[in-house]
DNA sequence: CACACAATGAACCGCATGGTTCATTGCGAC
DNA sequence: GTCGCAATGAACCATGCGGTTCATTGTGTG
């Protein structure tokens, strides 16, 4: 026997680290990007592992399976929305410049969380059987519901918006309004035009959306 | 030589009549249905064929492959859609009666097809990709839009309306308003519960989208 | 009838894709 | 060290799926 190992027939397998976490948060990551782009039924796990720094093999070992992996993109896409609007500090102000600064700031958080908007599109593709499945996204975390009724209390407290605005309905219409002009962006200016699409025309469009939501609750 | 045919190894293949329109239109009706469904990389041609009169290889034949035929089937709902908004007749009322219906309708409509709506969801997930290629949907011939239009000059002249409203930006919002309520019900009402999804609550919707959109008009 | 061409049926094909197997390596506990 | 389990690599697999081939039948035209 020489000192050599004695088979060269076992193939070269390079040496690695371990650091599950970082491996995890590394395919959610890529993965939550080719979901973003392309749905659920059109990514590939193949893709998703070749942009990653792992392989195919481990996203089975930690996922399970593509839906599960969806599904998990969708909850760490919703927790880290959330996390984002409570940064917002709005008790201070005044109930109408409140509100003026909620809805302009959720217009500017959604043209920015395009992926996030992409996934609830998907999300909705699906009928929301992905978020049904899950357990930690529910009703009543939503920061951007509970300071709308804050600001409505005071607002209507001080007799300025009318009595009996419904904040869930409300924030309806702010979602319906912000969403869509990420959402339908693609089919709207293609069949319209995109002048509203411009820097001038979101800022246009910014603005008569704040001023038709304060609009709808003034007294 | 008996009377009977010669050769029994020919197998049986059933006699059928020739009707291309008809086929042609079978397989956009449940080609729409099916993409409508599943979206574009979910639907599956096996199934489109199976929920046929007609097979798998009659698609390929008339359609040529899977996109053309997803590109038809938008074409073909973006159609009858313009159809069924050129129905409204709202020149015999006053301007604002005339919006109230506009609104009132464009909510109901599209409530009433689903869907188109997801269609318009599937499409721009795609970022509109298969309507750019597409010669026949163009903007001009939004039957919406023109009644919109009509409807402000009236409403400005009588001096109802504030001035320099814009027909494009306001059939935006209306339009923001009444695909939401559709396209999101799924993830909305997981979230945020059902409540604006009943009879009652699309009622109120309904009410209040009518007043906003109106309310945002007036002088 | 004969011919040309459109319409159709049945079987087939290549391959991309989601998922698995099996053996190997890292590493903390004792 | 060694034992045990978590983490990993490489190759493999079954099959679903978009698309095609080839031969056959319908039908209008002369």
């Amino acid at each position: 026997m020489t000192s050599k190992p004695a088979s060269n027939s076992v193939k070269n397998r390079g040496s690695w680290k371990q650091n599950p976490d970082a491996v995890k948060a590394d395919i959610l990551r890529v993965a939550r990007a080719e979901f973003a782009d392309h749905g659920l039924s059109g990514a590939r796990i193949q893709e998703i592992a070749e942009k990653t720094k792992t392989s195919k093999r481990m996203i089975f070992y930690y996922f399970k399976d593509k839906e599960n992996l969806y599904r998990e993109v969708l909850e760490q896409a919703y927790r880290e929305v959330r996390q984002g609007e409570k940064a917002l500090a709005l008790d201070s102000l005044d109930p109408v410049e409140a509100l003026t600064q909620l809805v302009a700031f959720t217009f500017t958080h959604h043209r920015a969380n395009e992926d996030f908007i992409r996934l609830v599109m998907i999300e909705n593709i699906h009928r929301g059987v992905h978020l049904s499945a899950s357990e930690t996204i529910r009703a009543g975390n939503s920061p951007a519901v509970e300071q709308l009724s804050a600001i409505l209390e005071r607002g209507t407290a001080q007799k300025l918006f009318k009595p009996d605005i419904a904040a869930q309905q409300l924030h309806w219409k702010i979602s319906a309004l912000c969403f869509f002009n990420v959402s339908n962006e693609p089919t709207f200016s293609r069949v319209f035009g995109n002048d509203l699409m411009t820097e001038a025309g979101q800022a246009a469009l910014r603005q008569d959306v704040v001023d038709t939501i304060v609009g709808s609750v003034l007294a």
